[in-house]
DNA sequence: AAGGGTTGTTACAATTCGTAAGGATTGCGC
DNA sequence: GCGCAATCCTTACGAATTGTAACAACCCTT
């Protein structure tokens, strides 16, 4: 299978664009549809991974629609809904939907529970363990490196920690304290200097130069940020 | 087994209580923390289907908890936090949480959520004595591997049992604890060599090179895991 | 009782990873 | 620019952890 495929049902077209635009930058393919009709004929010829659907619509009655869903489809369902009341999710969760979010949403918290919703599908897979960037690809699963040639570098566990938690925040300003809070950091104040050590056996292993290193870059009193396009899976 | 369990780990005794009066009136098993310490020391001898965990924890970061419980356990993990922004909502559900519900919640979508969570795939452990891995065919009634080409190499009832706890959770970090757990083991300081044994008879068995094992990998300082898709039956 | 196989134990080699120490770099004041 | 302190990088070393060979104890079955 390719990337995965997520439809979105929303009569709001610009409530489809957004979703749309997130998801696509997330890496998913997606389909959007305005009306149960259509989104009930595309079922006979595409099979979805991710359904978002909003219950909210003119032409049929969403939760009969998710029911049918949850029984004839293999893929994971997830409600977006104006409606907040509490029985509206209790009905909705117990109707087959796996989760229910509420309007207005962020769409960054949409996709990361439509990435949840993939994770579990998948018989016994953890969290991603595949990203490539910038020419190398890290196999978190057997801890090994590979290059641009195909050359294989191994990487120890405390490593790919480091490593993980870049990939999974790219191009963004990550702290020494956020670094201790992932990394399960004991508080002590020399982990300042063991977290460098990790960076320093890292970016060798990445082949950084270490005058001009280019993917992990230093920032001087506030922490390290990593650049370079990601990509997960 | 009987009902499934469901762990509530949070500080304040009165959610405890609430959520662990919705979830028995629903018919679920309950098991209640107050604090990260206890819970994880219960991890060693039971192995709950659905843990709730609180990130407002007085003793230890919860998504550290999280993180690992994700890695390690086979159970659905839930969120329930008073921190309510999206990038805390994405981080916990990225660190392999199921879902996240925000407080204050009704103790009627909880059980609804947890419901979802159980309707999804069980992970008990399995009794079939066959099970397909990466070329290799194990077969636990008359303790012999068969390869690709047909070949047979017996294997020892010790080899078995910790061949049966890594097909049971592939993918998925084992920690020396886990396995002492499940192997009889004699909380022996000198059993970690024991183990290390087994493991290493195991390895040559499945013909794992030394320097870089593909199926076994070990974790320095956290556990054992095993690669490779399973296939029981 | 002998022999083959299995398992735990011991001893030592290999690996990982934090720590210490010294050098290099950065930012800031002059 | 120059000096200085704070911060960061890197090397080397050692403690903790893990791998495996060799041996001993303990089954079995014959």
């Amino acid at each position: 299978m390719s990337q995965p495929l997520v439809t979105i049902l929303d009569d709001e077209p610009q409530i489809r664009q957004m979703l749309a635009d997130a998801l696509q930058d997330a890496g998913f393919r997606t389909a959007s549809y305005g009306r149960a009709t259509e989104f009930e004929a595309s079922l006979n010829h595409t099979t979805p991974d991710v359904c978002l659907v909003d219950l909210g619509l003119p032409d049929k009655d969403g939760l009969a629609l998710v029911h049918r869903l949850a029984l004839e489809s293999g893929a994971s369902i997830i409600i977006i809904s104006g409606r907040a009341q509490v029985q509206d999710r209790v009905t909705g969760l117990e109707l087959g939907a796996d989760d229910y979010i509420i309007k207005p949403f962020d769409p960054a918290e949409v996709v990361a529970r439509v990435r949840v919703r993939l994770r579990k599908g998948k018989t016994s897979d953890k969290t991603a363990n595949l990203a490539r960037f910038e020419g190398w690809t890290a196999l978190f699963d057997s801890y090994v490196l590979v290059d641009k040639s195909g050359g294989e570098t191994p990487f120890s566990h405390a490593e790919g920690e480091v490593l993980r938690l870049f990939l999974n925040s790219p191009k963004r300003l990550i702290s020494r304290a956020q670094m201790q809070e992932t990394l399960g950091g004991t508080a002590g104040e020399s982990f300042d200097r063991a977290m460098d050590v990790r960076i320093s056996r890292l970016r060798t292993k990445l082949k950084e130069d270490p005058k001009n290193p280019r993917l992990i870059k230093t920032i001087y009193g506030a922490g390290y940020i990593f650049l370079g396009d990601v990509n997960w899976g």
